[in-house]
DNA sequence: CGTGAACTTCACCAGGCGATGAAGAAAAGA
DNA sequence: TCTTTTCTTCATCGCCTGGTGAAGTTCACG
């Protein structure tokens, strides 16, 4: 029934494109191809909105190759998704350095990262998924595990919750407005500035005092 | 298949406007039960992921009464997106009341109104419109529109725009994180408690001391 | 060379989509 | 009453969708 060759992780050897001694035949840089046009296409359009021949003609490719290499829609959206776990770097240092300044460390990394990742705001995954209560659940999972978990661990006050609450807020409210919907000057701020404004206010959140 | 004789419950909106003499046969409930179910869906599942199809089945209607009254399928949606625009009276008191206080004013109107219209969260617009990127243009004209305009009318300091834009992160924040993600303990809080939270937070981005 | 696997293309299907047009059925107006 | 307007249903169209199967085509390897 299915020939589709999912693991692609076990064929994983190679080094540079078309190094496969003297050359390969092609087939990798197609699913290469496809599988980046996929991931713009999903971002731009969401999952129900992007076809599989529109990804096959942006990508120069024959529709049933998508099928060829992937199997399924959902296939190529799982291939797609996965590989958006590969950030988790920068994110330690944040909750490293202690509780003194992880305001501004939680602003800067938030906006340097996205920034510099080539216009894919994390509310994206908001219209990514098949279906949109999925991607919620998806995204609620992801910022309670690296947000809301660490920063409670950081936390021992009887209302950490609404504390860490209050930060996701401020997280959640720059990334839309930022880069959903370009409010001004938001969306044009430097870095710096962001930093300077809302470093505070989360810190204030954290460790200031609340009504 | 079945046609139930309409149960007359409840219809309170033609007082008199279109005074066809006492009743009229159904038309009119047939036009607003697809609305409903129509603006309903649309919020569930986006413009793209509702059919006309699934709209009158879930409207117990014959598919070709929804282009009868509506022409297409982007007249259905237009109808549907006109009635968004029918909630100033309680938006007017917010500034109307001067700087003091706002803060508290404008997160109790947000909360307390979004928490009534039976899950109509305003971000859901952005998941809402034909396209990603209309969408999005609306939602934006509407904040600039209802919300920052008439908060920058009440400052006049050099940072206006910037403290105005600090108060649309967090109620973007709040939105999204009580409403789309629904993060706890932010979904289940209570209407007061969130005021006396962001309330003052608010009020420190347009009245404190800003680094 | 030949064989066989990896890759590519093409023809095609079953089904759902938005949309149309004509034929009923019920109330309004004469 | 008959006629007209309004509402409802049904059959259907053309298009595009996700998906399949079978032919090529291209290369590695014996």
């Amino acid at each position: 029934m299915k020939k589709s060759p999912l693991d692609s992780s076990a064929m994983t050897e190679h080094g540079s494109p078309s190094g496969r001694r003297g050359r390969w035949r092609s087939g990798e840089q197609s699913r290469q191809r496809i599988l980046d046009t996929a991931r713009s296409l999903f971002r731009q359009h969401g999952y129900g909105g992007t076809t599989v021949r529109a990804v096959a003609a942006a990508a120069g490719v024959d529709p049933a190759m998508v099928f060829y290499f992937f199997g399924t829609k959902q296939g190529l959206f799982a291939a797609v998704a996965d590989m958006s776990a590969d950030f988790p770097p920068a994110v330690d240092e944040v909750f490293a350095g202690g509780l003194d300044g992880v305001g501004e460390r939680i602003i800067r990394t938030l906006v340097e990262l996205v920034d510099k990742s080539d216009r894919a705001p994390l509310a994206t995954i908001t219209r990514f998924a098949p279906t949109h209560d999925q991607s919620e659940a998806l995204l609620r999972e992801f910022i309670d595990r690296e947000i809301s978990g660490r920063l409670r661990a950081l936390l021992d006050t009887p209302d950490a919750a609404m504390r860490v609450a209050m930060v996701n807020v401020q997280l959640l409210g720059i990334t839309v407005a930022r880069y959903v919907l370009r409010i001004e000057p938001i969306a044009s701020a430097s870095a710096d500035e962001l930093v300077t404004r809302f470093g505070a206010l989360v810190q204030h959140c954290l460790t200031g005092e609340l009504p």
